[in-house]
DNA sequence: ACATTAAATTCGA
DNA sequence: TCGAATTTAATGT
């Protein structure tokens, strides 16, 4: 029934075109550059609870989601603080660790059946060392990546349901971080009460209120946001 | 917890 | 391969 773990490699196909195409950093690349990365880019689909790395596990890979949804769980060991992230498409994540060749200080699995690309660590450290273009990308990620995570403790502090909503879908709504995600962010509600930690139903009551305000439109199976810059500094009415 | 609606899948031509 | 019928998933109350 569930298809014993195969790596990535082992289980790596090519990208198609469409694929390739979203991966913004791609297209910041140098020709010679962006062929290196293209030699040993792999790409594979992965189901419903799949791991895609653990904590402590070798650095192999710098993963980036192509589609679907990921969520990336910081526990330390004994269940005291858990922090889960959701991983939308266009993410690429991983680069602290593949700096300092350590292992990995988190868990990734897959929401839903999604679709993860990687970028072997060798190919990773020939980019940074060969393209000022690459340097920059990772740069700049990992300093939006640090706004995220101060942000992320602000909301973990907020009691309120509506606002914790909010300002976690507008987390999700990055378009740095998370450029494949547009306008519509692909995740039930379900999904994201597990991400937030609330009910189901109280988030849905959360987003039709954000609904009600102008802020998004909800629809079957995701959320569109309408107006992002207000989603972030939601408060009560 | 239940009813409703949307989407995905199956099946028969 | 098309579309109707059925099943499964997501939403709303």
């Amino acid at each position: 029934m569930t298809a014993p773990a195969r790596s990535l490699r082992e289980r790596a196909r090519a990208l198609t075109a469409d694929e390739l195409d979203a991966i913004a950093w791609l297209h910041v690349l140098a020709p010679g550059d962006r062929q290196l990365a293209l030699d040993s880019l792999v790409v594979a689909n992965v189901l419903t609870g799949e791991r895609i790395c653990r904590i402590g596990g070798p650095a192999t890979y710098w993963f980036g989601v192509i589609e679907g949804l990921l969520k990336m769980s910081n526990d330390g060991s004994g269940g005291a603080a858990i922090t889960f992230t959701g991983v939308p498409p266009g993410a690429w994540f991983g680069e602290g660790t593949l700096l300092k060749h350590e292992a990995y200080r988190y868990n990734i699995e897959a929401l839903r059946p999604s679709v993860v690309a990687g970028l072997p660590v060798a190919a990773f450290d020939a980019l940074l060392e060969r393209s000022i273009a690459f340097n920059r990308f990772v740069l700049n990620q990992l300093n939006e990546r640090l706004g995220q995570f101060i942000a992320a403790r602000e909301i973990d502090r907020q009691s309120h349901p509506d606002v914790r909503v909010a300002h976690s879908l507008a987390a999700l709504f990055h378009p740095v971080l998370y450029p494949g995600v547009g306008q519509v962010l692909r995740i039930t509600q379900q999904e994201l009460g597990y991400l937030v930690g609330l009910s189901r139903q109280r988030v849905n009551e959360a987003l039709r209120a954000l609904q009600g305000a102008g802020l998004i439109r909800i629809e079957y199976g995701g959320v569109r946001v309408l107006d992002l810059a207000q989603l972030r500094r939601y408060q009560p009415a």
